[in-house]
DNA sequence: CAGGTTTATGATCCGCAAGGCATATTGACA
DNA sequence: TGTCAATATGCCTTGCGGATCATAAACCTG
């Protein structure tokens, strides 16, 4: 189930699903990242079109990376909901 | 080869190979996002930590989405390496 | 090498994210 | 339902990205 994104939406719930999978709180999270709590959230709720450094080191925090492809790409997931 | 970023300057670095594999120039690639050559050629040398909103509108110029995943994920092309 | 195209960068203005601190809301659970 | 943890949000300041106008520097290519 692998996550994608094209909005600041999506990363949003992105990064939030992520943080929950690893339960933390979003204080932890923003202390991790060297980063407040009020800005997790903002990014969260995608309350503000946030900066590229800050999500990376959300990301940093979190352990991921994020992988670039192209759009039509279809998962294995949707093929096998063709089917 | 999946293009994967963990900095800003890796994330310029994909978008620049990605705009050359597209044959587009800074400008062409500016007008169809809604931006500006500076501003492209600003997040291509990483000149300047960019939001995220206008990363995500070169990604739609371009055509592609970012997927977010684990860091230490190896990819199959990894795997292939190995054997 | 010259001439044109592509990319980098100077300077100013404006808007907004994040820093910083506090409080209000919401949510979960005994 | 009362209570504590978790999340959302109000306010002010400061720093910096992007818009917008340039021009300079680099890169092809004949």
């Amino acid at each position: 189930m692998d996550q994608f994104a094209r909005t600041t939406k999506d990363l949003g719930a992105v990064l939030r699903r992520a943080r929950k999978a690893q339960n933390l709180t979003q204080e932890q999270l923003a202390d991790r990242a060297g980063l407040w709590q009020r800005t997790v959230s903002n990014i969260e709720t995608s309350a503000s079109g946030a900066k590229l450094d800050t999500i990376f080191d959300l990301l940093a925090a979190l352990d991921l990376e994020i992988r670039i492809v192209p759009r039509s790409k279809m998962t294995p997931a949707d093929i096998e909901d063709i089917f």
